[in-house]
RNA sequence: GCUGAUGUGGCGGAAUGGCAGACGCACAGGACUUAAAAUCCUGAGAGUUUUAUCGCUCGUGUGGGUUCAAGUCCCACCAUCAGCACCA
């Protein structure tokens, strides 16, 4: 095979026919299909993107042949730290070597014989993209989405920057692995909580691997119960100092406090609530403090924010606090409490403050222990036992010995006790009744919390998409207007982070006249995190090439949304939920009709290195794409992708494995010109014994190559519907297999053998595409393999004549038999009767069960 | 710790509750060849009986269960991997 020639004539035919062209005036039977696009960093295209790339290519190709008009465009996350780590490296400028990788990354992807629709490619750094990334922040910044918050930030010492919470992992940056610190930044936030329902929602209507909408939901954390407030009993100890402290210094509410409001998902424990916590950095904490607890809780308070920069994650799960000297009122039994502050309760979630119910917490159990607080027990277990078949006494007997005395704490459901009125009652009942009774007096109302955070969007570097905010002194911040977009990065500057951000350093940029009121203001000096810009990549492509508008709203809504979208798992609770946000945002703005970017998600494995591990330059077992394709060819290397793993699970990878596909190629090849040969003798008049019809088949072999034609087809289709291309390919083999047989035979029928060898190489197109157009064309043919249709299954001719059955006694096997495929199950059984009664030996049969096509089983008595 | 996924020959991997191991690799044998490679064909889970066939037994991480029938469903456990990590 010459593969570098085949590859360049078809890899050129294709193009200047425009064979995998995407018709944007034929939408009604369009098909979108992506794979999520990759950042142009350093290190070029990797194994993975070509695995990640190549099936969903087979895949089109497939459907292209299928008469679809698919659409499968790419384009680059071009902005953000990876290519703005590999300049720093380099010493290039950002914007140069982003689109140097970007050039290479493109050629790299069309040497793989990837078809993408590069006429409607994207890029995050360009001008023409980025304004309208910018333009979109204005609609949630005009949609009171956008808001900026003085808050606490993840920030990476490394990276001088901010990080959003789904970048930090490990409570280190995602990218450096330095560990995060907290820090106190005004920063612009999406207010992504606002959707936290209807992201939870919408999961259920789309066709997602369920781990990813498990992950989402577990991200988004929904959590319903109640908030309740406590009433303090203030010693007068906690009066003084609270005085002082509000006389002193600016307090944000300069007044007393008078309740704590606490957030609790299990209110039917109210009754066990025996103290209550506050998280060290809620601002309560020191105005409830008495005098005497002043100096112990503000060193606790100090080691807490301390321990929480270091590795709040990583201490041991030893519970620590400190007394505040102040007390509260248990609404539901009137029961003072001493309100204690410690740090393993998050100043971030909820109210920050919770009721400890030692007999029913785990953590509030520990505590309680270590600290003598009283543990009370208000639910004692179901008496399950009762229903429960215990088969044997021991068990049974052990069972009641732990109903004495109950291990606390006690976490599952139960039955109230030492609840007043509400003993008796199933907590799941009690739930409600306790909040309905507390809500009678107002100090409780029932409350629904998410873990979800705003997504903090602002980042202190300089290679990404600028904010378009100005920030003006007599009118406050001021939406850069729409005609003023985009607002450019500057070219030339000091782009090195050094933990401010560096365009606020370039005083050109930052100084412009206030378009409200005209007087001289400054840019909001910060950038977009990277995912903003991926946000919405989606709604774009097809309006790739349009410059006045966001995306063409009429033309988006025909093609989204994306019918498969393929991509990594990773980005499960980042980029895959933001993008659902972002649609939200834009259906609520009325500018798109759908509110799921991704109808189907599929995720791929990871290609590991030969050892079995992950591949990395450091333990040198990374597979280089262009050495394989340059050797190999691009269709051995995607075949093996394809033939050799599972698509979803991935796996090490075999050098062995490419050139067994090479061979297959090769068998492939030299099967199609013997046939090709022959036609020419037939042409010719050589041959004198053949038979060409192709009608009226057949004799038994015929038959057979007929039936097994049909049957891969059959099960391709299946197969190629349901992902699993490795087993299309090993359906493909058994054909060629049986093609080499029959080609044995004596008296072949050739014009059957060219018809079956076309559908072969029809079949083989989207996997191999190359070798199967240099095929196709060896038959004279003057179109492209890929516009000559896909062969049908004629399901007729997958019912044979006979099928073998398996006959059964007592489940095993004692004999296979042929039958008609038409017999009815009592025909089988007549016949499988006759056929083992040897064995049977007029036994009585108890019960016969007949699996048409399958098996017979007879149960008898032994 | 919690949650989820996975566990099948020497290897990659197949199997709507119905013949486990498709397909491929590696392996062995044969054909072709002076020979080798390549190619084409054949064989093959493990064990066991037999001159050989015919058989038989055991086999999908472990132990139970449901079923006429379990890799597949249920329960418990073990191992590996991934995610989450005090979310009250």
């Amino acid at each position: 095979m010459d593969l570098k020639n085949i590859e360049e004539k078809w890899n050129t035919y294709w193009e200047k026919n425009k064979v995998f062209k995407f018709d944007i005036n034929k939408l009604e039977n369009k098909k979108y299909i992506m794979e999520m696009f990759s950042y142009p960093s350093g290190s070029r295209l990797h194994i993975g993107h070509l695995f990640n790339f190549s099936i969903p290519d087979s895949f089109a190709k497939y459907c292209i042949m299928k008469g679809e008009n698919v659409f499968q465009p790419m384009g680059f996350d071009a902005f953000g730290l990876p290519a703005e780590n590999f300049a720093f490296k380099t010493g290039i400028h950002p914007r140069e070597s982003t689109y140097n990788n970007m050039e290479y990354m493109e050629k790299q992807l069309k040497k793989a014989g990837l078809n993408f629709d590069w006429e409607y490619t994207l890029r995050t750094c360009n001008p023409n993209y980025y304004k309208w990334t910018q333009w979109l922040f204005l609609k949630l910044y005009e949609r009171g989405l956008a808001v900026q918050k003085h808050a606490p930030v993840n920030w990476c010492p490394s990276c001088n920057t901010v990080l959003a919470n789904e970048q930090v992992v490990d409570g280190c940056c995602e990218r450096c692995g330095s560990q995060i610190i907290h820090k106190n930044l005004t920063q612009w936030f999406f207010k992504i909580t606002d959707y936290a329902e209807r992201l939870l929602e919408g999961l259920d209507k789309i066709d997602w691997p369920e781990k990813t909408k498990l992950s989402q939901r577990n991200w988004i954390g929904k959590s319903v119960g109640a908030e309740v407030d406590f009433l303090l009993e203030k010693p007068v100890e906690v009066l003084v100092n609270e005085k002082q402290i509000l006389n002193n210094i600016n307090f944000n509410q300069k007044k007393l406090i008078d309740k704590i409001t606490v957030f609790t998902s299990r209110p039917d424990t109210i009754f066990g609530a025996t103290y209550l916590v506050l998280a060290p950095e809620n601002p309560i904490t020191l105005q409830i403090t008495s005098l005497t607890q002043k100096q112990e809780v503000e060193n606790y308070i100090n080691s807490a924010i301390k321990k929480d920069e270091i590795a709040r994650q990583s201490t041991t799960l030893e519970k620590t606090g400190v007394f505040t000297g102040c007390y509260a009122i248990n609404p539901a039994n009137n029961k003072k409490i001493p309100i204690y502050t410690a740090d393993y309760v998050l100043a971030t979630y909820a109210t920050g403050a919770v009721m400890g119910v030692p007999a029913h917490d785990e953590r509030d159990f520990q505590f309680a222990q270590k600290y003598n607080l009283p543990i009370i027990q208000v639910i004692k277990p179901l008496e399950f036992y009762k229903q429960e078949s215990c088969k044997d006494l021991e068990k049974k007997s052990n069972l009641s010995n732990n109903e004495k005395n109950l291990k606390l704490p006690y976490v599952e459901d139960g039955e109230l006790i030492n609840s007043c009125q509400f003993d008796g009652l199933n907590n799941q009942l009690a739930k409600e009744k306790i909040i309905q009774d507390l809500e009678k007096n107002g100090k409780a109302r029932k409350k629904i919390n998410y873990k979800l955070r705003d997504w903090s969007v602002s980042r202190q570097r300089y290679w990404g998409c600028p904010i378009p905010i100005i920030h003006c002194d007599s009118c406050g911040i001021v939406p850069v207007p729409e005609k003023d977009l985009p607002v450019l990065l500057p070219e030339t500057m000091d782009y090195h982070p050094d933990g401010t951000s560096p365009l606020a350093k370039n005083q050109e940029y930052m100084n412009v006249i206030c378009p409200k009121c005209g007087k001289p203001a400054r840019r909001d000096p910060d950038t977009l995190d990277t995912f903003v810009c991926s946000s919405w990549y989606e709604l774009r492509y097809p309006s790739a090439n349009i410059n006045d508008k966001i995306f063409d709203t009429n033309l988006t809504n025909k093609m989204c949304p994306v019918d498969y979208y393929i991509g990594g798992m990773e980005h499960a609770n980042g980029h895959l939920l933001y993008s659902r946000f972002i649609t939200k945002v834009l259906f609520d703005a009325g500018l798109i009709n759908f509110d799921e970017p991704f109808s189907k998600l599929i995720h791929q494995g990871m290609i590991l290195g030969p050892d079995g591990q992950k591949m990395s330059k450091s333990k040198g077992n990374v597979i280089n794409p262009d050495e394989l394709i340059e050797k190999f060819g691009s269709d051995a290397v995607r075949l093996y992708l394809i033939f050799g793993f599972n698509y979803v699970d991935g796996g090490p990878w075999n050098d062995d494995g490419i050139k067994n596909c090479y061979k297959f190629m090769e068998r492939v090849e030299r099967f199609v010109d013997k046939v090709v040969d022959l036609r020419l003798d037939l042409n010719n008049e050589k041959s004198v014994a053949n038979n060409t019809r192709i009608e009226n088949l057949y004799d038994v072999n015929e038959k057979n190559l007929d039936y097994i034609r049909n049957y891969t087809i059959n099960e391709y289709e299946k197969n190629v519907k349901a992902f699993t291309f490795n087993s299309a390919i090993a359906r493909i083999m058994e054909f060629v297999n049986a093609l080499y047989k029959y080609e044995t035979f004596e008296n072949k029928n050739v014009e059957f053998l060219v018809a079956n060898t076309k559908d072969l190489i029809q079949l083989l197109a989207p996997f191999t595409p190359h070798l199967a157009e240099e095929l196709w064309h060896k038959f004279n043919q003057d179109n492209s393999v890929f516009k000559s249709g896909f062969p049908k299954c004629d399901i007729n001719k997958l019912i044979k004549d006979e099928i073998e059955i398996v006959v059964q006694i007592n489940s095993k096997i004692v004999k296979r038999i042929n039958i008609p495929t038409k017999s009815t199950n009592q025909e089988i059984e007549n016949i499988a009767k006759k056929e083992i009664s040897n064995k049977l030996m007029n036994r009585e049969i108890l019960k016969t069960i007949v699996i048409p096509n399958r098996l017979i089983n007879f149960i008898i008595k032994i």
